[in-house]
DNA sequence: CCAAATACTGTAATCGGTTACAATAAAGGT
DNA sequence: ACCTTTATTGTAACCGATTACAGTATTTGG
């Protein structure tokens, strides 16, 4: 920078200023400065500036599952805003284990991140309530009751309980519901869904009809075949996620049997897997790039200071009925739910 | 850390010493100003720190598409070896983009990473060379020739070649391939492999038969039907990564007909999906958490400017006969490769 | 018992920008 | 013509750690 300021004869505060508040200075001196910036070939040392200014301009990510089909979209959302507003994105992937949540908490501690996107949250409410507190911090996917931390998501109880009443009104009684590990709030929710759906049509509810998974297709498949074991097996199985559907529908394969004829399936997610697998999955369709984006502008309005309009964002989710429930067996891939919307299925979409 | 020192009564150099060089202290101070940072809950200013030392102890790992299963894998060996060793991991998505991949380059120019990892190079070996002679950079998967960028990668054309044999062996003369695109260096690998097979084995080559995907489902599902409708379709595809693979084989169910009865087919990379599609993917695995660690293995070396061994490691591919290719038909799933080496397809592995 | 080596600690310069404040020049107003 | 305001630029303090160097205390060796 020294030598950028001799070289356009100038001093070092005239190039900082050409850099970070050009309206600051004259058009000709801004002309010299940037020609000998060009000259000199001059890359000003971010992390001095980020020092100076005490702004990092990145944001922290925690990921449950960076493997997960479902958070790259989300994870998208977060990157397209960020990088608009001159932020950069890194990615702490916890592998499902609560210590390494705990751990990507420092980075915000020491300053490193100018704020975090949590996508998980098995921390207790009073840490997370702790470290929001402090420092920007923005919730989705999950969601807590009586939590100050701004949050987007989509109502998981609700969407549940439309998974299960739409076997129901198909004329299912014994539907199963393969969770995910009861740790995660995610899994109570859905759960609760399920509980509800089936309380309010008087209908019996098994506790060997629910299984806990943990969120792998390799879960789904063991839980499955635990259901199918039983004397009286379900009819139906509404399962936490699209990967452990997915195993459960091979469960059900390597059993001789057949979905959805022999047991009907609902996922959740709609990963892109869901329409090309086959059968093609009905599940429930969260608005993943959206939750990312809203979740990355409520983190800016946090970092600038700027009020919030409120606190949880609580975004639409959708019953995309395709072939693993049944549904569409005896009419056409396409189809419109009772509120008339449409239910695209067209395969190759994504 | 004033009020650290202040506190323990010693000056700031012996706090920061007691940070950085505990052996230097005494254990009685040490002991003293530990006591201090807990009862004040001093958090070390990391950016300070980076800024001082010149180092942020951060990796940028570059990837053509974080959505895609087969990086995350690699990703994840990645960032086992980086955090072993103190190291973070930025991740910059170029979602296929050549001019992303070259903004991101930026940020090694400006210091805010001591390394990068390259998961794609659609730059020319000029930039790359550029850029690599000046900083710690190391590129995986890809391979290029005369480029003195350390790398780990498969031997792409050889394994190519072998999914071809494999075909050609079991009978098949009408061979197709999809392949991605051709301004990425392991397109251009894989086809001349799928070359060297069909011209070894004396067997005419259509150039209807070599289709041009861009790794997407839906273009494997278009380029598919393309050779579908040609006069004297192929018997057997053999098609660039397993994404496209799957599209490739919803094409052919849409058209009536069934893989591998009537389309054999062959993926690559041996995503987790490859398992547990129906039918099962035949593939060529890659190791690819292994690619993972090496690569970042090798950067640490670059970092600390050891020595190292070799610049170029090839690792080792596989191909893994599951149901796709109509080798195991009349067989059991398991088999066994020519060599003798297991060639476990067992369900759920992964 | 003293010199030398060793162990420990403190002082202060330093990294490369940013920005408050001061200084100067130019423009505008009466 | 003179004062005020505005625009532009320079000077130098500052951000919070690290570390070379110096100084002091302690141990070792003869």
């Amino acid at each position: 920078m020294q030598d950028v300021a001799k070289r356009a004869n100038v001093s070092t505060a005239t190039v900082s200023r050409v850099l970070s508040n050009p309206d600051k200075v004259s058009e000709s001196t801004k002309k010299r400065v940037l020609e000998a910036i060009d000259e000199l070939n001059y890359q000003p040392h971010v992390v001095a500036r980020q020092f100076r200014t005490m702004q990092t301009k990145i944001i922290l990510v925690v990921v449950p599952d960076i493997t997960s089909a479902f958070f790259s979209q989300i994870l998208r959302g977060i990157e397209h805003v960020a990088i608009e507003h001159g932020y950069q994105v890194i990615l702490a992937d916890t592998e499902n284990k609560t210590e390494r949540e705990r751990e990507y908490m420092n980075i915000l501690h020491q300053k490193q991140a100018d704020g975090m996107v949590l996508l998980t949250a098995r921390m207790n409410k009073h840490e997370l309530e702790e470290i929001s507190d402090a420092f920007p911090v923005v919730l989705a996917c999950e969601y807590m009751d009586e939590l100050n931390t701004p949050t987007v998501s989509i109502d998981n109880i609700s969407s549940s309980r439309k998974a299960i009443q739409h076997f129901i009104d198909m004329g299912h009684r014994k539907i199963a519901h393969i969770t995910g590990p009861m740790d995660v709030i995610l899994s109570r929710d859905r759960l609760r869904g399920y509980q509800q759906a089936m309380y309010s049509n008087d209908l019996p509810m098994d506790s060997l009809y629910i299984q806990e998974g943990n969120f792998t297709i390799e879960s789904g498949y063991n839980q499955m075949k635990k259901l199918l074991s039983l004397d009286e097996p379900p009819t139906a199985v509404f399962v936490f996620n699209d990967e452990m559907a997915i195993g459960a529908i091979n469960a059900v394969r390597d059993q001789g049997l057949s979905v959805p004829e022999d047991i009907a399936v609902i996922g959740f997610d709609n990963i892109n897997m869901a329409p090309i697998f086959t059968p093609k999955l009905t599940t429930i369709d969260q608005p993943k790039y959206e939750i990312g984006q809203k979740a990355m502008n409520l983190l800016l309005s946090l970092i600038n200071k700027e009020p919030l309009e409120k606190r949880k964002f609580v975004l639409k989710d959708e019953l995309v009925i395709r072939e693993t429930c049944g549904y569409t067996l005896s009419r056409n891939n396409d189809s419109r739910d009772k509120d008339g919307n449409a239910i695209s299925t067209k395969i190759l979409e994504h």
